[in-house]
DNA sequence: AAGGATATTCAACAAGCGTTGAATTTGCAA
DNA sequence: TTGCAAATTCAACGCTTGTTGAATATCCTT
């Protein structure tokens, strides 16, 4: 019922869903709209996916392996690349943060409606502890063991709560993808991925060092 | 209609609606919803405030006001208290953030609810753009130059850029307010506002200083 | 060319939605 | 106490929702 072999219709269903779901959310589209946007009828979602929960989910699964597969790899190659030592924080924050934008501009033009869907559900206090653990806990945890060995001498504590303005920082980046900003008058343009990384990367491994660096002075 | 002196019935409306949108966001909720949670009759929000949208937005500003000035307080302060040189980044962070800490920890129960409402809007496409600006551009704007005076010679564009990274981490944050997160497995609770800026206000620190401070080294 | 599985549409349902106008209760001033 | 206005409830409306069972179309395999 919502395994195999996908038809063109279905998938039209799918990338029409991942736009909608990624502007309004879970409650604010209708499968109307969704199969109205895709041309089909309304009872062809259901046939595909069963309810709509489901369709929800296999949005959100559809490209969820690949993408943290990509991430994954670029970890890996920055491992092998440095010494016993391991990667710098850089370039641990460069593979957590660039396959998106690689994602984004080499891929299909769903993507970018994708990367917003993710921002929307990690954003939210209903769907996130739910839906983001299932398939991002693993590669979490990856990234923390290498900020870990990146960072010796750090707390967990300290290096967790580090880890969340990063994510917070990347799930607002990935939630404007495609609009533009009005407060900066057009001195940056919040959908550009690439920009926001080329500040992220640095910005944010500052920060980890800022923190988790033990120091013999006084944190506070 | 919706300007005048609230009756506590229609201040009951309020409080649900509040915690009732930031938990489902504005689709997710019914005004039957609201009303049971209220005990009141689903006519009573309509008489109050109207339409539907219009209750979102009369839950929205509710808090803003107050809010925006205290961190706005929290921020000349700090600028009395220093020379002419004006705020260091930690100061103009804290300013920032702590006043929203103290709000959850010392006001009543509502706020946490309301913080992780500002969260869900800002981090909406839909609804962000549309709304955050009119009541938090000006405050920000203030931010701005308060960061522009702290660092001299950084561009506009990599200012806007750091602060991006700074509202996401914050708005992350506040969307988690009241819910426990299972990732660190206790290693940090992420209802726990104080302990986020304890680590959030020299992480952005130390960040803003590594992207926006110029030097003669290459970026990247 | 026939036939069976898969894909798609059609038609309809019961339930829940936001909203509204009229009736009722409440609170307060005279 | 009466009377008026604000607050609240009651009852109902027209519409949309997700879902489903039956009917039709499309695609392969033989």
């Amino acid at each position: 019922m919502s395994k195999k072999a996908p038809s063109p219709k279905s998938e039209r269903i799918l990338d029409v869903a991942e736009e909608l779901f990624a502007l309004h959310g879970y409650d604010g589209v209708t499968l109307r709209q969704i199969a109205t946007g895709a041309g089909v009828d309304v009872a062809l979602a259901s046939y595909h996916f069963g309810r709509k929960l489901d369709l929800f989910k296999a949005v959100f699964e559809r490209r969820a392996l690949e993408l943290n597969q990509s991430r994954l790899q670029a970890l890996r190659d920055y491992q092998e690349a440095a010494g016993p030592a391991g990667p710098s924080l850089e370039q641990i924050v460069e593979a957590f943060t660039r396959p998106l934008e690689i994602a984004q501009r080499d891929g299909d033009s769903g993507w970018a409606n994708y990367l917003a869907l993710v921002a929307y559900i990690n954003n939210s206090p209903y769907w996130g502890p739910k839906m983001m653990s299932k398939l991002f806990d693993k590669l979490v945890l990856e990234f923390i063991a290498a900020l870990r060995k990146a960072l010796p001498g750090a707390s967990d504590e300290d290096i967790f709560w580090c880890y969340q303005n990063l994510s917070g920082s990347l799930t607002l980046a990935l939630a404007r993808t495609g609009r533009i900003d009005k407060l900066s008058r057009g001195a940056c343009d919040s959908s550009d991925l690439g920009a926001a990384f080329d500040r992220m990367i640095p910005f944010t491994a500052a920060g980890f060092r800022a923190v988790c660096t033990p120091q013999p002075r006084k944190k506070r």
